[in-house]
DNA sequence: AAGTGGTCTAGACCACTTG
DNA sequence: AAGTGGTCTAGACCACTTA
């Protein structure tokens, strides 16, 4: 009786580390200053270089570290507020929607869109690759799916594979009314092919965002857009009927 | 010259491992099926045990697999979708929003929200903790913040720290005119305390929903509630005029 | 060529759950 | 007490960037 329950708790090393490494990263380092590199760091706290990096890749993971093979580890700037909301509701592509399109294909669609898509199995659709750019620096990479049935191959002709072609499909989907949508956040780790074009390693922990729309009592069109979640902070500026001044700074990365 | 780029790209171990077992989840097992221990496992793979680690880790980090310690790793069920949207536009705790009540603080709100409240720096809020949850399990912590400036001390009385004067909080709140909201979704990794409360390690990774509530020109809440990411896909089912019928079966977990 | 982070190993011990 | 996943170590080598 009586053993009260203090001195328990052996806080694992790393945890402790990552409070410690954190709060120096507060108050002795601005943003972008590169830190010792990690086995440097791992003697320094007097713990394994693998001890180290666990802390590192957590401080990483909530975007408050950015480490780069060959180069080193930085501190890495707030992250960039990410509009994703849909103002008034729209295709993709419409108007100017800060997607940049970078190809599309024509292809079977993987289980887990086709079970999204009103698609018969084994119905093909064209598939427009697109990219999401902030001050040069990528953001997002998009799968877009959009069955035959909502924009017959004829339609966009023969284009070859290029952006002429998915912006034709873009502009042919924009024909179809669009009578809704709907949209769900999720947790990923990055295909390698995204991962190449949003300059990660593959794996890399990536915020999903799948997008239907849906037009004539059906899904015309699945979006899987895969935004970098070490930068991004996804915001929905949802209705708010009027214009809010706030002195809080949203700040967006320089 | 001539040296071709064919068997290049050395896929890393864990990554090729990753793949080889996703499929056998897909193939070979059951949702709730326990697997093999990391000890076995790595044997059978002929790999380090900290490497088959690497695979899990990912694997549980995109929802495929659950591991507990003492327990085993099982097959996890699809994720939840938990929907997220603000369907007209409600203070917290309005209606029926899935949230319970635990308790009630007056603290001086952190930084990062003291930033997000226009409150005077070291204006003390009622931080109103709330659990979401599902068919028993946790899905969501909650940590509400509502600067006195919103609600006066005295209007909620001297009622205890417990559920009763979160109550008591909450519906001071709803007495305040709703301008409008906005709200961001990101990645972080869980607190010691949220941890607890989501039944994870701390640490593990989270879905961070904050949202500001605006009343009179102001931010009169902030809302910061954290979801497992490894269970739930946060939906937003906006809009959408009518009601559509699609037998994409949403599949909720049992 | 030198220096960085990324991968991998083969151990050890700890914290936790269950019989 | 036995078995599980979680933490930790002290090395080694690899892939990549930069100079």
């Amino acid at each position: 009786m009586g053993t009260t329950q203090l001195e328990t708790v052996p806080e694992p090393k790393y945890w402790h580390l990552k409070t410690v490494i954190s709060e120096a990263l507060d108050s002795d380092f601005a943003v972008g200053e590169i830190l010792p590199n990690e086995r440097d760091l791992a003697a320094r706290f007097g713990v394994a270089r693998a001890t180290l990096r666990q802390a590192l890749e957590q401080l990483e993971l909530e975007g408050r570290l950015q480490r780069r093979r060959g180069v080193g580890t930085t501190v890495a700037p707030p992250r960039m507020g990410v509009d994703v909301s849909t103002p008034r509701q729209g295709w993709p592509g419409a108007g100017q929607d800060a997607w940049q399109p970078i190809g599309c294909t024509t292809v079977l669609p993987p289980h887990s869109v086709a079970r999204l898509l009103d698609a018969e199995d084994g119905e093909e659709a064209h598939t427009v690759r697109r990219l999401r750019l902030s001050q040069g620096q990528p953001l997002a990479a998009e799968l877009l799916y959009v069955p035959l049935a909502s924009v017959p191959a004829r339609a966009v002709g023969d284009t070859p594979s290029g952006p002429a072609r998915a912006r034709s499909v873009l502009s042919e989907l924009r024909r179809l009314p669009l009578e809704g949508q709907d949209r769900a956040v999720e947790l990923g780790s990055a295909r390698a092919d995204d991962a190449k074009e949003l300059d990660r390693l593959p794996g890399a922990p990536v915020l999903v965002v799948t997008t239907r729309y849906f037009s004539g009592g059906r899904t015309a069109a699945v979006s899987v857009a895969t935004y970098r979640a070490d930068t991004c902070r996804l915001t929905f500026g949802d209705f708010g009927n009027l214009e809010i001044s706030h002195h809080g700074q949203q700040r967006q990365a320089s």
